[in-house]
DNA sequence: ATAAATGTTAGAGCTAAGTATAAGTCAAGC
DNA sequence: GCTTGACTTATACTTAGCTCTAACATTTAT
């Protein structure tokens, strides 16, 4: 089964401006050409294509990706490097993971500390009385009801 | 206490420009200027600084956090509003992490496909004979191990 | 009191990752 | 045989988020 750029743009919900930019830098050098020099993608193309988009996904810059890609086409002789690459992506990840963990906590923070003010009617509530900064008790007891009521009515009370 | 923008982009590290930058853009209307016009932190703007962080974090567009502060500094009648952008920020966030979580998933499963390379000596392993095309039934190999071998020795062999 | 460091603004420049345009080629349907 | 639509290249434009420069002011240390 054969695939022209529209096709495989169709598939994959990219543009062929992006397409035909990711093979000028260097992304798609496995994909042929027909006689009159138009693209032709094939089924194992696909999983190139999927890794590519894996490695976007994890926020990649299409330089490191072509580079990874290069090493693929060129046999088993890369085998430790692309499997060190592998090593590294995978540790990136978890830390950005990590780092979004601590984000997503302080959103949830945030969400509990508006929640006390709406149901006050004012923000003063979660004010050191007398001035405009927040009370620096107040973190430890969202921090100590998360804990204490992880998966209870209590975090219910937190969701919508 | 009382910080010049350089004392500030220290501590944060960032760059003076940047900060300056997110001033214009609006993110820093809550900062003071003295008599000649340079810009002068206080403690309390660290909240703000630390919130703009998150959301940087988050991966929010500048203009998006602009609209926050500017709703903080709107008082009270603007508390639904931020406690709504928050459970936004807070569901985007999920969703980001759930499919990083994929992204980490299919490194992992790629690690152990090279893995399995190396110790043959050529990827040829993971073809189909004959052919250049990844055996189709190899992934759920992979998972089917990793499922079982959840922090066992199965899945310490998978580490370095 | 003078040099060095730090600050100010306005505006130019840079990088990454597309996105669009122009001018042309090619294959399919009427 | 001619129009339509999908393709080709080269090149220009766009956006986001900085990053830097220039020209000038102010503050600090010697």
């Amino acid at each position: 089964m054969l695939y022209s750029i529209g096709q495989v743009a169709e598939k994959l919900n990219i543009s062929t401006y992006t397409l035909r930019y990711y093979d000028k830098e260097g992304l798609l050098p496995f994909v042929d050409r027909n006689e009159s020099g138009r693209r032709v993608f094939k089924d194992a193309d696909f999983n190139y294509l999927e890794t590519i988009s894996c490695l976007k996904e994890a926020g990649l810059p299409v330089k490191k990706i072509a580079n990874f890609i290069e090493l693929c086409l060129a046999g088993d002789r890369t085998l430790d490097e692309r499997y060190e690459f592998l090593v590294e992506q995978e540790t990136d990840l978890e830390e950005k993971m990590a780092t979004l963990q601590h984000t997503l906590e302080y959103l949830r923070w945030k969400k509990w500390y508006y929640k006390r003010a709406l149901a006050a009617g004012t923000e003063d509530v979660n004010y050191i009385p007398g001035t405009t900064e927040t009370d620096p008790t107040l973190r430890a007891k969202f921090e100590a009801m998360v804990k204490e009521g992880a998966n209870s009515k209590e975090l219910g009370s937190l969701e919508k």
